[in-house]
DNA sequence: CATGAATGAGACTTCATTCAT
DNA sequence: GATGAATGAAGTCTCATTCAT
């Protein structure tokens, strides 16, 4: 969603409009293989089979692409589930998918992520993509948070806030050690499972289900 | 710990030891207000009254130089505690402890952190100084966790490698969304009970101790 | 014939291609003025009219375009002769044609073979080059050598492979010392005879011409 | 042999001029291995067990020391047979007893006269003593032309001066294509007989006793 | 729309040489 | 005499971006 004012105009023609989607499309292939300082703009270009100039037809500078593909990948991560809820699914099991969701998502663009995280710690706007998708997540579990201390159901001591954003990082931090860095090798179920035992005795949970017996790999 | 067949050499005067201090120093600074990608080797030397070609007397590059500021600070984020801990402290104090000096440490060198976190995403060996930081605590909070677990004191389900890692995990994002990307404010004290409280709770710590009540800022 | 895997590429359009011949007139001139090591690409990309940046969308260094450069002056210096020989001219004349010829092309191109002669001693390249062009005047004395012995004309003695080296070395050697390094002035016609003389000499050619009489100036 | 007026004083001392000699021989190892341009000051003066301030005590660039290196291998080049010549040897043992010695000269120290090659075409000191050295050759040869001349005993169509310039150039580049260049192998002595022979043949020398069979390795 | 040639600022790096000790 | 720290001038090279066609 190009700015007005900006140099690089929107395609008004159905091929501008394929051309610029072969472009972020390239670009998401060289930023996944050889993250955001590495990528050159000529090997973006070169990679949607177009001349470098034509890049700037559509964007403006590396950043603006670059925030294009990762905001695509932000929205990807906070979609709303594929398939519905059961209605009557516990708490407990709503955070087992909430964290299975993100993990999965997290690791089908496990190498896109990485440069994320990477560009977030030196471009304010996909820093403040980031955060939002943070915000996100961190504001729903705020309210559980709230309403569930109002039915005595978790920790009353607990500061909804600063646990929402505390078990938020937690997840996210967590995979991108694993996922990414590979600081450890984890079993998926497992690590769902674990991370969401975590949460819900983090939050003082009650009433949780017996974990069906896994083995670490 | 300068390597052989390289250019850079280690001082062989007490000058040279001397100059070389002021490069990591002046190194420091400037990591600290540029980041590493803006920082200009000139600059550092400058910043320590030398002409450019000094530095790389003592340095290859810039990479290598900030290698050493960054393990000078990892150091001392798991070096020992100034304060010899009370030897009858419960272990929910401990916990509360070691969080609380993680946190005054990383926020002491809030700038140089959030350099270091930026640069461990595309440098491998900050990487994994960064990892092994991670795994100092990890460890500790993983024999722990395994002792407390045949004690029965925690809860049994959790992985203890996993339960470490995450928490881990949880406490080091927090510290950097909060004090280096500025995600949020909150009071200090109050930011060490919370995470130490979800902490114990997520490890299902029996007797915890009442906390102490406080108000968010 | 620039190859893959470079950063340089080759021109695509009209106008690349006639830049590229700029660049290579251009570095030819200021190599023959300054020598190699003198050379700057700075001076090169001026001499051409361009901005140094361009010089790298044609070559990725100094040492690929003087390779450029030294082999067009080698190929130069083996082309096959402008005039047709006649056929009936004897072995003599025919040795004396050819050092005439090399001592010609040497001469015209001076400057450019003195840098040559300079860099085949640390470029393996423009070595390999220069030797090539060697062999390729020896391969032809060696068959010559040797058909001459078989028909009796020449000393049985020789190895025709190092006679034919010995001789090479002996021309290419003296050109340089005359015409680069100024050793000496001879008069132009009178070396060709008496290098011809020597070199027919040297072979034990029987039944030559009578030289006619030249001074030296 | 420091000239006045330089900054390089003369050794007053025992041990002066003992840490001069070492840092002339270093200078020799390194110009081998590394040719003029790779050799850096700082090797020499460690190579010579010395700190790099040292080196300007006694030479004012890396160019003087280099021509007191090659001018010493000058010296050796042309200095007198070790052993006397019969007196009554021919002149075609003469002139093989010459080119022995010097192929086996330049063969002694191959690594050497190949860096004393590369910089004699851009350095004219170097460049000087390379040609006093061939002059020294060719003085002596135009000489004994002269006077087989008069004898009648080579041909007298010959230019002395040329002559000697020539087959002086042929021997000179036949041992650097040879011995530092690795253009070919050939035997030794046979290269020797070889040349011999072109040079004899060459002159016209009469009354040349049968060469030795040898066979080409 | 697309091309690809051209730009040019600016950082890195080397190393011969100087100089205070 | 010897040390070795310090200098600083250049030159190379990259690549995002512009622009004429």
């Amino acid at each position: 969603m190009p700015k007005a004012g900006e140099t690089a105009s929107a395609p008004r023609s159905r091929k501008g409009i394929a051309t610029r989607a072969r472009l972020v499309e390239a670009a998401k292939k060289v930023f996944e293989r050889d993250g955001f300082l590495e990528a050159r703009i000529v090997d973006i270009a070169e990679t949607a089979d177009l001349a470098p100039g034509t890049f700037y037809h559509y964007f403006d500078s590396k950043e603006q692409i670059f925030r294009e593909v990762a905001g695509a990948q932000e929205e990807r991560l906070t979609a709303p589930p594929e398939i519905e809820e059961p209605a009557d699914s516990s708490t407990f099991e709503r955070i087992r998918a909430a964290n299975r969701r993100y993990l999965e998502r997290y690791r089908d663009e496990a190498a896109l992520m990485g440069t994320i995280e990477q560009v977030s710690r030196y471009d304010e706007h996909v820093n403040a993509a980031r955060m939002a998708t943070m915000k996100h997540f961190a504001e729903r579990v705020e309210r559980t948070v709230v309403s569930l201390q109002r039915a005595g159901a978790v920790d009353a001591r607990l500061d909804p806030i600063m646990a929402a954003d505390a078990l938020g990082a937690m997840v996210a931090r967590f995979a991108e050690l694993w996922l990414v860095q590979g600081y450890r090798e984890y079993d998926f179920d497992q690590a769902v499972d674990q991370l969401t035992l975590l949460w819900a005795n983090a939050l003082g949970l009650q009433d949780q289900p017996a974990l069906a017996k896994r083995r670490r790999r």
